[in-house]
DNA sequence: CAGCGTTGCACAATCGATTGCGCAATTCAA
DNA sequence: TTGAATTGCGCAATCGATTGTGCAACGCTG
């Protein structure tokens, strides 16, 4: 504690203890016995580091070092819960390893991303994990980053040679559509989200994919959408419900899509999965009690941010091993807004007590 | 362009043009006027900056100013959709104000926000929002943030006099308790979050007082549950629903705890509102479309977000205005899932067709 | 007691940008 | 032609921590 005259720094200890501001760095960075550095004096430092409450200039380590122990995160909308777990997952494990994350929001903004990775270089951020907005306008400032390991995440860029973590998008899509056709469905439309985007493309391509090879169906007429948002499903939805000849399915191709589609079906006082059956992307906590419980794709958000983060700690620590992408496989979780068309009417498996009947 | 050894830098540019890095730091932030530089020189120095690249060193620069021109923002829970809206809405501002966001997630833990704070401190942010988990611990830790300015969101410190907003908690509970009044309702539980947090704290406390102004039963007993995870939610609306004297209503303090009283009512083979009725915390997008939808109490989280930030660059501007707090007003959302006991069982106003009927 | 090795720490340069002060060169007036 | 005023820019210190090198003081041996 002492006289703290301004903030406490590693120099104003040396100098209160009579040393050079050298000795004092290296107990701290436990270099104590590489220098070796008396056991008397460092234990002197270490103690009134301790009762002085010092914490070290990161600044002015890091100009020093040249490395920032941070990594920047930038994702499309913090506040699609699919990122947003994303984002905690990527930090917490992050901060096991001693770095921090800066969080930048592109909004699904080639502009804002262009911006977004700028603020990254200039801080410094010893790597990063993008999931890139994907226009061309994107990939030309991501060179931008100069040499700084770059890891991507949910999405790729194929012109890009870059290390990559994504789940199996093309394949959930197939998986939806199997599922469906299994249950009788031939008209089977899909929410989209950003074309351009590599998830949604993939997906779509997964959805057109399995349709072909049923010979049903795929055209773009049965492609609606553009943009995750809850607002961007829903109007899709209700353009989708308008049209003659109705869809019986629907594959919605991001959580937030589903729920605008569910949104856009109340609305129409119609019923999922009576008048139209649906199947999302992602699993959240929500999706088992909606009306109704959500089947849908899920992707293994945990092990993504994980392994992006390590994929990008390697990359830092020099392992410049070539490009991996690794696809992460992804699963169907079967609730309740599926219609089976095969057998008559007969409403789905966990049929809940409606509601009004104590 | 030109040959580029090294990062290019303010000082390599310099070199490179034959200038001093000091006439080249002018021209970039913008002082040529005021150091009275030759429109030649500036113009010579603008054009090669823009045709490098020229990034400027952040560290640096935040070394030698004394700020960073970073915020720190420390939350419970990113992956709470009410947090990671408020930190959307934190972001998005503060990047329209030149500044950007070191995020921290403090998963509820004294410790971890501890660590959390220190690491604010080392980074050097300028200033610092915090949502704090609010125990003794925590409070003490935070003295260690030294005069750094500091404003705390949806939750205060009552011990500490610092500047804080917050939504109207207290009233926002009442308003729910007397909603289910209203409606018949006298046996109301109330399913709280992180007791000892401002916000939990407050909202118990309308709760009670609602229930004791009516002299309905407001006891320690129908008060269940504790963190705000979907779990906890579940596991307190579990106990409840076993209770001989079940309870009519249940008033869950948190948007991922109504997810949990629903999870277990449906888990129950019960239904909301018949057999419960449920009142939950923040609007959300899936609320409209759970099953039921969701009668609640909405804050403006896109103003608290707003109205933080813009408190906190005050502070940093030097503005040392009294601690002022802020309380926003809520209002309630009504939906399906409140039953009125008054006029026998007639079901709800936006009765949709129940599934299975084409 | 001289000489050599060891121990323990300080000096000073460095990372890159900022800024007060001051110096040279030019212009203008007398 | 000389002195003063103005223009245009460089010098060098500074922010705080890191690290290669160097220099005393000490102990030991012969």
């Amino acid at each position: 504690m002492l006289d703290a005259h301004g903030p406490p720094s590693l120099k104003s200890l040396a100098a209160a203890l009579g040393l050079s501001a050298a000795t004092v760095s290296r107990v701290l960075s436990g270099q104590a016995e590489r220098y070796r550095i008396s056991r008397a004096t460092r234990d002197r430092i270490l103690a009134q580091a301790a009762s002085s409450g010092l914490v070290v200039n990161h600044l002015a380590r890091s100009l020093r070092l040249q490395r920032t122990l941070s990594i920047g995160l930038v994702i499309p909308d913090i506040s699609n819960p699919f990122f947003a777990m994303l984002a905690r997952e990527v930090e917490r494990s992050a901060r096991r390893h001693g770095y921090s994350v800066l969080i930048a929001d592109s909004e699904e903004d080639p502009a804002v991303e262009a911006q977004a990775l700028a603020l990254m270089q200039q801080r410094h951020v010893d790597g990063l994990i993008l999931a890139p907005v994907g226009t061309p306008a994107a990939v030309a400032s991501l060179s931008a980053l100069g040499a700084r390991p770059c890891v991507l995440i949910d999405r790729l860029l194929p012109e890009l040679a870059l290390p990559a973590i994504t789940s199996d998008h093309r394949a959930g899509a197939a998986l939806a559509v199997a599922h469906l056709i299994e249950r009788g469905h031939t008209r089977i439309a899909c929410v989209q989200g950003s074309p351009g985007t590599f998830a949604n493309d993939e997906r779509v391509a997964g959805w057109r994919g399995a349709l072909s090879e049923a010979r049903l169906p795929a055209g773009p007429e049965l492609v609606v959408g553009g943009g995750y948002s809850i607002d961007a499903g829903r109007r899709a939805a209700r353009a989708l419900l308008q049209r003659a000849e109705r869809p019986t399915a629907v594959v919605a191709l991001g959580n937030l899509l589903a729920l605008g589609v569910l949104q856009a079906v109340h609305e129409a006082r119609l019923a999922v999965p009576a008048d139209l059956s649906l199947i999302g992307f992602d699993d959240q906590p929500w999706a088992s009690v909606v009306d109704p419980p959500l089947t849908l794709i899920e992707q293994p958000i945990e092990q993504l941010g994980r392994e992006a983060l390590a994929l990008l700690l390697e990359r830092i620590g020099g392992d410049a091993a070539p490009a991996a992408r690794r696809t992460l496989p992804v699963r169907l979780i079967e609730r309740a807004s599926v219609r089976d068309l095969r057998s008559g009417d007969r409403p789905l498996p966990p049929a809940r007590s409606p509601q009004g009947t104590p």
